[in-house]
DNA sequence: ATATTTGTCGACTGATTAGTCGGTTTTTAT
DNA sequence: ATAAAAACCGACTAATCAGTCGACAAATAT
C-alpha cells in the first residue's frame, strides 16, 4: 500500500490549512492519516520535507488541471482568459490547498524548495504571456512583471470571493468581470 | 522604564520576520529585547497576545504614516496615488513590518482580532475610494472589491521589488507605472 | 516614613514535540 | 520455498517551549 504517503500529504494538508504548520504536531498527522508514527517518518524525514513535498505536490495538481483544461484553439486572449479562471476555480474548489500555498509562500519554507522546480512550474504560464507580448496584444513589459500583476489579482480576488459569499453565478460574474479589466489594463 | 514593552514588540518584529512566529520562542525575543523571560509575560499573558498586539502596533504606525504624509489638496486621483506611494514607500522601508502582516493574515490568528479594530483601519483608505467612485471618477464598483484590486497589487508589486534588486529610480519608476496602469484600469 | 502598587528577574515545571529504534509484517526477487 | 528488502508499527526519548512563581527592586501614594 504505497498511497499511505498520499494518506499522509492529504491529512496534513487539511490540518495545516486549518491550524498551520506549527500548530500541527506530526503526531495528529500520522493519526489523522491513519498510519503509526513511525510510518510518517519513513515517508518524510523531517517535518520540514513534508511540508516542502506537500507544496511540489501541490503545484503540480494545480499546473495538471490547468493544462487539461486548456484550450489549445482560440485567440490569445481566450487562452490567457481560460487560464485565469481555470486558476480561480481550482482555487475556490481546492481551499485548503491555497491556504496552504499562502501559508508556505509569507514563510521561511521557500527557500529550500529548489528553484528550478519553481520556475518549471511558472514557465508554463509565461510562455503564453511572452506570445502575447510579441505579438503585441499586451503591452510590452517585462513578462514576470505581467506574471506577478495578474497573480496579484488571482489571489486577491479569491480571497475577496472566498470571504464573502456570493452565489456560484455572481462569482462567475465577478471572475469574468475582473479578467476583463485586467485586460483592459495590459493592451 | 515602560520601554521594555516597547523592546519587546521590537525584538518580536525582527525574530518572526526572519524565522516566523512559531520558529520564535518567546525567550529569544526576550533575550534579544534585553528583557527576562518573565518580563514579556508581565506584558503579555500569553504569545499570541503579543503577536496580536504586534499586528495592531504595525498597522497602527502605518495608518499614521500615511496620515501623516497625505496631501489634503490636489486632485482626487492624486491624493489617492499619493496613499498608493506611501503604502509602497513604507512598505519598502519596512519590509519587516511587511512580512510580518503577510504571514499573519494568512494564520489563523486574524480571527483574534477584533473586527472593528480591522475595519478602523481601512476605512481611512475606502473613504477616499469612495468619493472617487461617487464623483464618477473611477468605475462604479463596489468599494470592497475596488480596495482588494489595489490592495493585491500593492502586496504583488511589493514582493516583485523586494525579490528584484532594482536601483530607486527604476523602482519609482515601476511604483509610478502601475499607479497609471490600476488607474486606467478603474477610470 | 510607610504602605502599596508596579515592574523586573530568572530558575523552574509540566506538557508537548520531532524524531528514533528494535521488532513485526508484507512485498518482491530468486 | 526462501531470502532479502521494503513498509509499517508504536513505545520511547531528549529537547524544547510557553507560561508560573516567589523574591526583590523601584516607583507612587498616603
Amino acid at each position: 500500500m504505497l498511497d499511505k504517503r498520499k494518506e499522509i500529504l492529504s491529512a496534513a494538508l487539511r490540518l495545516f490549512a486549518e491550524s498551520g504548520f506549527h500548530g500541527t504536531p506530526t503526531s495528529k498527522i500520522a493519526r489523522e492519516a491513519g498510519v503509526a508514527n513511525g510510518t510518517l517518518f519513513h515517508y518524510f524525514a523531517t517535518k520540514d520535507e513534508l511540508i516542502v513535498a506537500l507544496y511540489i505536490d501541490i503545484k503540480e495538481r494545480l499546473a495538471c488541471h490547468i493544462e487539461e483544461h486548456a484550450a489549445d484553439d482560440g485567440s490569445l486572449k481566450g487562452r490567457l482568459k481560460e487560464q485565469f479562471l481555470n486558476a480561480l476555480y481550482w482555487a475556490l474548489d481546492h481551499s485548503d490547498e491555497f491556504r496552504f500555498i499562502q501559508q508556505f509562500v509569507s514563510s521561511p519554507y521557500p527557500a529550500l524548495v529548489p528553484h528550478e522546480q519553481i520556475e518549471m512550474h511558472t514557465r508554463k504560464h509565461t510562455q503564453l504571456l511572452q506570445k502575447a507580448i510579441e505579438d503585441g496584444k499586451i503591452k510590452s513589459l517585462p513578462v514576470d512583471y505581467i506574471f506577478m500583476l495578474i497573480n496579484s489579482v488571482i489571489m486577491g480576488l479569491h480571497g475577496y470571493l472566498d470571504s464573502n459569499d456570493f452565489s456560484k453565478s455572481t462569482q462567475h460574474e465577478l471572475i469574468n468581470e475582473t479578467f476583463e479589466l485586467l485586460w483592459d489594463m495590459l493592451r
